[in-house]
DNA sequence: TAAGATTGATACATCAATCTTT
DNA sequence: AAAGATTGATGTATCAATCTTA
């Protein structure tokens, strides 16, 4: 399958996907840290963690989870811990593993921070699209994720 | 212009599109890195001076243009200029304001660098859609890219 | 020997001063 | 006083060991 070198349009997508990414994103990170004191980071991972089973996830799968290096992790939770929106348990079955479980705390700062951020997404990304757009993106992206391309 | 809460369709979009950035780029940045030394960012400083009139930019218009702050500009020029691919010239007219200059190592660095990168680009992303869906995606992130939001 | 997680060294980003020129 | 850029302090990410258990 020889994909060749994209045209001058099909860049210039590519670029914008890019730059689209990059001014949504630190929008929405500075509202968290200005109305919440909560980065984007620590609100994926209180995210990811509150949809789990019982609101834990062993430290590997939430490293994947949450599209951050297992070692990144690591330093993540330890401050995320220290401010006691979550806490480490050990893995009963496995005595290697870690769980990270969201604490009442961290349940309760997701709660808060959820409205807020929620609009913003809404104003600056998918309410800017029509339903149909909305629709196609969707479908473009899931292609995108779909199939090969694995997590490194 | 109350912009509400998205539904669970909307932030599944939005989710998918954090995603999808996640993983593109994290496999370009690491192939440039094996195949050229290259970092993602370092190749984004390179197209943005090459293309620019001269081959050199402002640092504060390369700031902006390249999606990161004013003072982590400075270091990441540092690192740029020690390794020869750009060097800094003072401005004539302004005696405050610097230039950051391609030279023709970081211009050759970026010829190497290109066309497996482009390549990645379809291979990852604009290949796996359709050009009626792609020209979707363009349309898409136009809206979101226009109007509103400025940088911060 | 490999998997799960942490640690240490290092690179990079971010924010508030700072310094110079306008 | 404000603009352009750099510096210093600090926070965060990344990579290669390391340690423990499977």
């Amino acid at each position: 399958m020889a994909s060749g070198t994209p045209s001058a349009e099909r860049i210039a997508v590519w670029r914008a996907f890019l730059e689209a990414h990059a001014r949504v994103t630190d929008a929405l990170d500075a509202d968290l840290r200005e109305s919440h004191d909560l980065p984007l980071t620590w609100y994926d991972v209180l995210v990811h963690l509150s949809e789990a089973p019982g609101g834990r996830l062993r430290m590997a799968e939430l490293a994947s989870a949450v599209l951050f290096s297992r070692s990144g992790l690591t330093r993540l939770i330890d401050r995320m811990e220290s401010r006691g929106y979550v806490r480490r348990e050990p893995c009963a079955d496995d005595a290697r593993g870690m769980f990270a479980r969201l604490t009442p705390a961290g349940r309760a700062a997701l709660r808060r921070a959820a409205p807020a951020h929620l609009r913003g997404v809404e104003r600056l990304f998918t309410g800017r699209l029509p339903d149909r757009e909305l629709r196609a993106l969707g479908a473009a992206l899931k292609r995108v994720l779909d199939d090969g391309l694995g997590r490194r």
